[in-house]
DNA sequence: AACCATTGCAACCGCAGCCTT
DNA sequence: TAAGGCTGCGGTTGCAATGGT
């Protein structure tokens, strides 16, 4: 790298000044890169006068450079010890872990490497995500994720690697972190999803956000902790002895991490570094597979991913804006038939991260079942990092609520009510339902008929409730 | 060889917390 | 106790190096 003082100079003194020690400090201030000369100095300073005190060091070193300046280059150039050069496997691997563990906390990560600065291992670890966006690997290696989960669920109070890191209490108090366990009791008002678009435009605002504390705000925590999922369809996938379901909330492991700490409006987001600490940027996570999730990274997206096409979470061009259309576009919907309800499956893998059987999404062969299980349908409100992921995904929730309102539809008559929630729909009578009844499984438009809720009854309450944490987990702009 | 896009790193900026007066 | 300065941290930007066409 050529060395030279920039144009960033402001009317500074020449080159020799500074290495003369002439350039004595006149409130005008060298930036940009720094020379030999410069270094020299600033080694020669610290030598004598120790570190700290960095604003002394224009004073008393005729440096035109601000303490801060100063204090940066020493850090992470001149001070001795420093490692140069790439990572090695094994600092790599603690990185990970502790970014795992830590988030950015770029500066306790670095005590944990000697050698290695706050600012490197950051320079790392963007460098590291842009590249694994690109190729489609996951953030986190799989084994990382089974490791921060079992040890979640063996202690879950105080999950930990087995590095050990004082410094990371912040958000690892256990009653941050933990997931309520939830069942539905009851399907979800449709009205939930009033907000969600049905066109090619994502919405405005959407994400789903947690804090440090665990979930965003009393609306979505809320959700979890009023809103009763039963588990009845789908007993295997999300049950509470899945390593995977115990995901510490706060724990930046298992998520890719890759919103912007204040991400802008989807329409002009700006997905480009990471921000994993960002109390607006994690997403709730559940049930993640250990197997690499696509990612729709950022401004990759838009490029075809080597893992997905890039068409597969774009409504097809002639869509008509329907929910049929939108969630499942005609070209990856095997067949319009509710009877059958499986799906391409590689738009499926897509959706919902499941391994694909000729039966369906499940590996247990009960996939109408497992459509209609609730369990996925706040299963994949997941803890992401890609918009398109969490819009995916809402749109995945939107077909499970439509299924869930065919579920209770069936039983019910038209009217939400303490009728057994167990009492779903078979397949046989979706299109029998859809035709007789006042809404269309398909349209969420019908589903706010008003012969579904009746509004003095708890539950119609219990449906507000819900439907604002949605709208406080979406976003008001959604 | 020239141009352009991408990548990775160094440095800067703004903010927050701490310390001193 | 408030104000100002200092320091450290995390996010962002700028640019040289590199690779592709």
């Amino acid at each position: 790298m050529e060395w030279n003082v920039t144009d960033e100079i402001l009317e500074s003194p020449s080159g020799e000044d500074l290495a003369s020690g002439e350039g004595k400090s006149s409130g005008i201030l060298t930036k940009g890169q720094w020379t030999p000369a410069e270094d020299a100095i600033l080694r020669d300073y610290v030598e004598k006068h120790g570190e700290g005190n960095w604003n002394a060091v224009q004073k008393f070193s005729g440096l035109t450079r601000c303490g801060k300046s100063c204090r940066l280059r020493w850090a992470n150039h001149l001070k001795p010890n420093l490692k140069r050069g790439a990572f090695t496997p094994e600092e790599v691997e603690l990185v990970i872990k502790l970014h795992a563990k830590l988030g950015n906390k770029w500066a306790k990560m670095a005590a944990e490497l000697p050698g290695r600065t706050d600012n490197e291992i950051k320079n790392f670890w963007n460098t590291r995500i842009k590249r694994h966006q690109r190729s489609g690997l996951p953030i986190y290696p799989p084994e990382v994720c089974l490791k921060l989960a079992e040890e979640s669920q063996q202690s879950p109070h105080s999950a930990t690697f087995s590095i050990d890191l004082p410094s990371s209490h912040h958000f690892m108090e256990p009653s941050d972190f933990m997931i309520p366990e939830f069942k539905i009791e009851r399907p979800l008002n449709p009205s939930l999803f009033l907000d969600i678009p049905t066109s090619k435009e994502p919405p405005l605002g959407l994400g789903l956000v947690n804090t440090p504390n665990g979930l965003c705000d009393t609306a979505s925590r809320s959700l979890f902790e009023n809103q009763i999922i039963h588990a009845h369809h789908l007993p295997e996938l999300y049950s509470s002895n899945s390593p995977l379901l115990c995901i510490p909330l706060g724990s930046h492991a298992l998520t890719n991490g890759n919103l912007p700490t204040s991400a802008p409006g989807f329409g002009s987001v700006k997905l480009e570094l990471p921000s994993l600490q960002s109390s607006e940027s994690d997403f709730i996570f559940w049930g993640a597979p250990a197997s690499p999730r696509p990612s729709f990274a950022s401004k990759d997206s838009v490029a075809p991913s080597p893992q997905v096409g890039p068409d597969l979470l774009q409504p097809a061009p002639d869509t008509d804006g329907l929910l049929e259309s939108v969630v499942c576009p005609p070209n990856r919907l095997k067949t319009s038939n509710l009877d059958d309800l499986s799906l391409d499956p590689e738009w499926w893998e897509v959706l919902c991260d499941q391994p694909v059987t000729p039966m369906g999404p499940s590996a247990n062969g009960n996939s109408t079942d497992e459509l209609l299980s609730a369990d996925v349908i706040l299963g994949k409100l997941t803890h992401e990092n890609h918009l398109h992921e969490v819009v995916s995904n809402i749109f995945f929730l939107v077909n499970q609520v439509s299924l869930c309102l065919c579920d209770f539809h069936a039983g019910n008559e038209g009217k939400i009510s303490d009728a057994d929630p167990k009492q779903h729909l078979t397949s046989s009578n979706l299109n029998e339902i859809r035709d007789s009844c006042e809404w269309d499984p398909w349209r969420p438009d019908t589903w706010f008929n008003a012969a579904l809720l009746s509004p003095e009854t708890e539950h119609a309450r219990e449906y507000q409730r819900l439907q604002e944490t949605i709208s406080a987990i979406c976003g008001d702009d959604a």
